[in-house]
DNA sequence: GCAAAGATCGGCT
DNA sequence: GCCGATCTTTGCA
């Protein structure tokens, strides 16, 4: 199946979230395939979002966000979980799009055994979950997934539905129906939650 | 230097 | 369904 040019993830953040829905999530472990389809994303960009972490401008921590499209954006959250996001935008302008949830699909068995026995049917379903499963950390940031042999999105069909909401787990930007899901999958992270806007 | 909040998860009731 | 763990980054003194 073929991946994407760095072409797809310059464009603006809440299309390319909403394009990477039905999309293939690639990890390669020792020369074995663990990969899931993409069902939930959420899109934070640009210094007028303010539930982005570039929303005060460019720190240390956001700098992937201002760099080149298709890389990947890891940080550290609550003392416990990873999250994955792809970088968007030309350079200069910062963007990126949270992977919230995988359905798995290859190497399930490898994912499982990453998350420990007690799991259940929560493999992939959440962004702390996910990272997990795959095993990504903190020195995935800056991986360049148009390039790389490790992590990469592959080509995946279409969904026939797509919902949109606010974002889950933000205090700020709630005006935002920047969360994209696949209603009809039982791997979106939370319930179907509104889809009206409330700000 | 220090204090506070945070794009969450897992375990327990 | 609720509650606590856990630690990094950031903002401000």
């Amino acid at each position: 199946m073929g991946r994407y040019p760095r072409s797809f993830f310059e464009r603006y953040t809440p299309s390319v979230a909403k394009d990477l829905l039905g999309c293939k999530l690639v990890r390669v472990i020792e020369n074995r395939r663990l990969a899931g389809i993409v069902v939930e994303t959420e899109a934070y960009r640009g210094r007028r979002d303010p539930a982005s972490h570039a929303y005060r401008g460019r720190t240390r921590r956001t700098d992937v966000m201002f760099e080149e499209a298709g890389d990947a954006y890891v940080y550290f959250v609550y003392g416990n979980n990873w999250c994955l996001n792809i970088t968007t935008e030309p350079k200069g302008v910062p963007g990126a799009v949270l992977i919230r949830a995988i359905a798995p699909v290859e190497g399930v068995g490898a994912m499982v055994k990453n998350r420990g026995p007690r799991c259940g049917v929560h493999i992939a379903d959440g962004p702390g979950r996910l990272t997990k499963a795959l095993a990504i950390d903190g020195h995935f940031n800056g991986e360049d997934l148009v390039a790389s042999k490790v992590l990469f999105m592959e080509r995946g069909t279409r969904p026939t539905r797509i919902e949109r909401s606010t974002r889950v787990g933000v205090s700020r930007g709630g005006s935002f129906l920047w969360r994209f899901f696949i209603p009809d999958s039982k791997f979106v992270s939370r319930g179907k939650f509104d889809t009206t806007q409330n700000p």
